[in-house]
DNA sequence: GTGGGTTTGTGGCACC
DNA sequence: GGTGCCACAAACCCAC
């Protein structure tokens, strides 16, 4: 990176702004769950619930994985 | 919430599935993230490096001013 | 924090001091947990297979008091 | 690990439960660690700024100046 | 202002 | 030896 005023730095200012870019989306996507839960709670829903739902409902998959592998895991160390 | 077959649940769920619509779009953009840092990487770029500049960006120039003097100061206090 | 070699500079390397001795201990620990698998592999178990274990006995503890939480949640909302 | 119900599990198990001792007395040193911080934070210090302290004495002497020196250089390249 | 939860960053580990 | 992955730990944010 000798050059500083030319290409590398071009670069290296090209992958910070995409990654800003990037993380500008989710933070709008952060303040757009933000609003989803404001509604629930003015329809008279509990958001720590609901988040609990959500997070209930992701962990359910990833549990069903962690045990189907355990599982075949299991299965192979008993030559089943 | 007390037709829990009727109204309130549709939307209960309706709540939880726009939730984690959003949620999953957010994964997409930190996957999106991911990749962007291993480009900078394959094009010789320090990924921690960056990641700290990305940091600094995203502060209040005062904020960033006042935190190196604290940290500063209590290298001059220990002696580092 | 005027007192740079004074009372507040002794205080601020004792606070740092007690945390790196408690960090050491903990890297210590870490160590002897690294060790036990060491000594489970070399007695022909898997590695991989016994630190799934670990986890899915400590995460059951956890979804356990989750659900339960969730359950009472429910009850107080459909006024069981 | 033929013998389910035999020695092999035993072993296993033993394994499991000295592992599970291990990481709880980790959680305990943790859980003095944070004590640690909420005193020196009583005492008026700032805790982020002496986490970055200890940070700072575990590395290398050497590793610490070539980050600063690579953050420096990425600063001067995009004019932060 | 404090505590809990979520998210991000970092380090270790396994695989190639 | 390098790279991708995963789990732990720290920082941030919100709710109380």
């Amino acid at each position: 990176m000798a050059e500083v005023g030319g290409i590398a730095a071009d670069r290296l200012r090209s992958f910070v702004e995409r990654v800003e870019r990037l993380e500008e989306e989710k933070a709008a996507l952060s303040a757009d769950v933000k609003d989803v839960y404001a509604e629930a709670k003015g329809s008279g829903f509990d958001v720590k619930t609901i988040r609990q739902i959500v997070r209930l409902r992701k962990m359910d998959q990833t549990d069903r994985d962690e045990q189907e592998a355990l599982l075949d895991l299991y299965k192979r160390v008993l030559d089943l």
